[in-house]
DNA sequence: TATGAATGAGGCTTCATTCAT
DNA sequence: AATGAATGAAGCCTCATTCAT
């Protein structure tokens, strides 16, 4: 009987709703990943709503249908950005894999620089404005997670004399903001171009960034 | 009696002249001034020029006596910050006061990251839009002259066997990249809850960077 | 039945698309109608865009949605006139109604003087300030097309004997600078006073206008 | 002791009063022919106030001190303009110079055609916003004498036989309307590129003004 | 649900005119 | 008399958001 009911009429109307569902969820990624690359593009605030509806195809109204204001699209880029990172750092065994996900993270942290530029300066906008509050914090609670993930991680790091013994978040942060700062590095129409060898100059950089935790050598310790 | 003849009435005119010069730089200084606050205070897009205006309790009129639009208000804050770093660049023998003149420039560069952080987003906002391009290159250019000078100051700690034997501006590149992240930490609404221990982080973090470009001990070498 | 479906449910969204664009297409011309209006009571420059809207009844914005500035509401209005006159032109058997169509271009010239007179102004505006390029070549090609219309009317003229065997144009060109002229006087505060009697007077330049380009007669020559 | 004075101390005020007197019309005439060339150039409106005592080297607030508003100057120049062309008419004793008299009014109002469209246009814009009415007021006395003037010549030409007995102003308006439309003609972008041949259609256009107000010859009478 | 016409607050900028020096 | 800094009303235009269909 109920293999019966999957075409029956009765049925329909819930296969519609179900597939409407699927379309519409469909529509709202198309929305999401129009926005974020003209945002990138041409800068959040030359970019209109009327301009990302275009680009999918749809009228502006229906943007309203899935977002409340431009200012919950940008928080939605943000957040799945997060939720992202959130996947990845929970994919595997921190005991384990701990070298494989520090290098999974710096890779993702440092794909597509650009975009996280744009989150930064979309945070500080919308947190200034005080805009979409009940998603700023959801953005914030998920970022706590990922944050004891990355904790955890280090702690790990440390106690098997890898690193040097400070907070774990030293650590986190200072890789945070050597990353953040490549990331500006390279966007920068100025520095950009006085990077004659980029790809010299990021190898040091990584080298550095191995490096800067690492628990001090005292004299005679062989290097590893 | 010669001399008391410059206050005589005669004089007064070239007096005058000279006061009313003045008075008008004094107030394009209050504007740049209450501009700088205000974009700092409320972000640069929320602060209109009435604002900046009534700031400084002038007519709105009158910032476009001393500025062409908006645009070149942002413009002359970034070339005052540049010019302010090339004067302290220069202030000093490069030979002979290396060592001071590196950390001048380090405190110089992470005094008021906000308003670092402020500029970084200007300067994108502003030739993503291709504003007022003259000053945009008049701003590159000091930029280059500080770029030379730091890079001469690198050479000379390459040659003493201080830092590692890279392209110098792989240095200062990397350093750039620091600081700028640590900026961008320090005034991230998440991160700066996350860092319960600033002043202990930060000291961290200048001692990767001060390490982080010094040429690796051979085992055996001992430690400075 | 098949027929009456064209009003059956499925069908209205069609209709309804098609009355929306109708609507849109009416409020257009209502606001070219209002604009024209008020340009021509109390001059472009005193008439401001809100005015219109005013006039009209709608908003500010609104106007922006069928035209990108005020100089192309400009446009539009000399656009549609050059059209009527276009259309005017090729609704007749050149070779048949030549006489007809001499007389019904005059009339079409003539009629509402102030409105050719502001035109004209707009006309210099606009290309002095090289404003919508685009639309002002239009107006150059319609107004070509006119021109070459009117070129073939006077030839023909001038095959019958009737008009004096010059350059079209000259015949053209001198009976538009005539009526141009005509308009500027009536129009002039200063003139239309002096003008007691008005209809003499036009009559008197219709006249001349008829006359102007004839062929001489020779001596012994009898008068048509 | 009247020569004696004239070197006096006590005179010399009054001279130097009249020697700045001298140089405060020098400079007001500086002001007038700054304007004139700028408004031809650029259109009035884009003519600043600012930009004309740039021109002519002074300071803004020097140009209200000569005349009240800009205003002013545009009716200054409109009545400077009038003026020589009344001078023009009471130089020549108009019974015996008709002919040269007729012919040196046509040569005034065709040389520089712009100016003429410019003036036009602008006592539209002052007339409609009635501003300096005083000044308007004195515009038209001066027009209304070079119009009784031309009256006169006029009727001169017809108790001749010369021209078609037909009210003076007929004569004096037609003549007008045609030499402002040729003005415009010339002036128009469009028009001056449909022109190939200037030269002979403006001896076109002189032909019928000359002709235009003839009378009709009666069958048999010969030709002049 | 999808649409897109309509809205209007609000931003930037201009410029004739004033007035203290 | 000459100046030019200051003014502020007023114009044009943008765009996020609403809402009737």
């Amino acid at each position: 009987m109920a293999a019966s009911n999957v075409n029956s009429p009765v049925m329909q109307p819930m296969q519609k709703e179900t597939r409407k569902v699927r379309e519409f969820r469909r529509r709202e990624q198309e929305i999401l990943d129009a926005a974020l690359k003209l945002f990138l593009e041409q800068g959040e605030d030359s970019v209109t709503v009327e301009m990302i509806a275009d680009a999918v195809g749809i009228g502006k109204g229906t943007i309203y249908k899935h977002f409340r204001s431009k200012a919950e699209v940008y928080l939605r880029l943000m957040l799945d950005y997060e939720r992202d990172l959130n996947a990845l750092l929970h994919s595997a065994d921190v005991d384990r894999d701990r070298e494989a996900l520090s290098r999974a993270y710096f890779e993702f942290r440092m794909r597509d620089p650009q975009r996280y530029r744009l989150f930064d300066r979309l945070e500080e906008k919308v947190v200034k404005a005080n805009q979409v509050p009940d998603l700023v914090e959801q953005l914030h609670t998920i970022r706590a997670s990922n944050f004891d993930r990355l904790t955890q991680l280090i702690k790990g790091r440390i106690d098997e004399g890898k690193l040097e013994d400070v907070p774990p978040y030293y650590h986190y942060c200072a890789a945070w903001a050597l990353v953040h700062g490549a990331v500006a590095l390279y966007h920068s129409p100025f520095w950009s171009n006085v990077l004659e060898d980029q790809d010299g100059f990021f190898q040091f950089l990584m080298d550095i960034g191995v490096r800067m935790g690492n628990r001090r050598r005292r004299d005679g310790e062989p290097s590893v």
